[in-house]
DNA sequence: ACAGCCATGTAACTCGTTACATGATTAC
DNA sequence: GTAATCATGTAACGAGTTACATGGCTGT
């Protein structure tokens, strides 16, 4: 029974490791989302709701996360902690499986290669933009870098986060120089 | 009916811009991979090569490519080649749909997130074999920007080029920092 | 009361992959 | 002759999205 899981699968499985167990065990679907906004969406991908419960589901069913229905007020809402079998699976996949080169999808270099089909002033506008969004997204992810602080509990999110920040920077050097270049 | 076509559906469209119309007009399935394989692969994707024969007999519906059947031996092989249709639609994608953000799939930094699961050992293991892979890499890469050289039609796919040559660098480097401080 | 957030799910669909099938041509 | 490469397609499947549907809770 191995039927491995996907790496969005065991993503969402790893953001549950840095849940501090609280009076209740574990997190809803809900949080689970907001937790994936906040980190997976600057190296990965933030799954739909929808998929973060179809997700829960399948982890539960493979006994990696326990849910707990938890009564809160009128209404029922479900808490899912990781367990002891979903660390263990977690640290099998970490060590036996072969990591990916990363995947890029760049619609902004993919739009520059057809550079010869617009103007000139339309690929500066362009690269503006793309300059833009980067500076955006740098300041979304520098706050959550200060959300982790030095806490040795999160060490290696925040190594994480780093690399996002020097390579948000090093993107941007990279635009203004071709932008450059193209004038 | 826009019945807008899939951004791979376009980034294909724009590989057959670059075809140097030789003898026979346009290129074949299999050519249109190789190509997607020196240039989209580094900053969008390389399909499959069924989805390159899907994407081409589409193409062909919208009227955006010209396929002509070409007598070569026993064999016939078809040839496609842009229209004048397919080159509108392409100008008329760049200049009015919106540029989406870097949609980065970084499985090691996925895993390196999940560091405290790990073995110093085995996470320094880990970037190390990132390294030689970006090193892999950017060799390809830096192979395709000498084909390319400085002729001024494939200008704009240079600089796509370098771009990918200078991310991988800075990559690389960050990386290295990185190792370090988690010694 | 009304908006905005919290919370959970199902159904239909798209995009893209792998597996399967087939066969010609070329280089050794 | 036989392996690698050229060449083309179909079928089944998987991963993930959007649209739809529902309803409680919280702040103003």
């Amino acid at each position: 029974m191995p039927s491995s899981l996907s790496t969005t699968s065991y993503a969402l499985l790893g953001l549950l490791v840095f849940d501090q167990e609280t009076t209740d065990g574990g997190m809803t679907g809900y949080e689970l989302k907001q937790r994936a906004d906040n980190t997976l969406r600057f190296y990965w991908a933030s799954p739909a709701m929808s998929q973060i419960y179809t997700e829960l589901e399948r982890l539960d069913r493979h006994g990696y996360v326990a849910a707990t229905e938890v009564e809160d007020g009128k209404r029922t809402t479900r808490r899912f902690a990781i367990t002891d079998a979903g660390r263990d699976a977690l640290g099998e996949w970490l060590r036996t499986s072969a990591s990916e080169f990363p995947q890029l999808k760049h619609p902004i270099a993919l739009r520059l290669m057809l550079g010869s089909l617009m103007g000139r002033g339309e690929v500066r506008a362009m690269l503006d933009d793309y300059l833009d969004q980067l500076a955006d997204r740098r300041r979304d992810l520098a706050a959550v870098r200060e959300l982790l602080g030095d806490r040795n509990d999160v060490r290696f999110p925040a190594h994480v986060a780093d690399w996002g920040l020097a390579y948000y920077d090093s993107e941007a050097e990279i635009v203004e120089r071709l932008r450059k270049e193209i004038d």
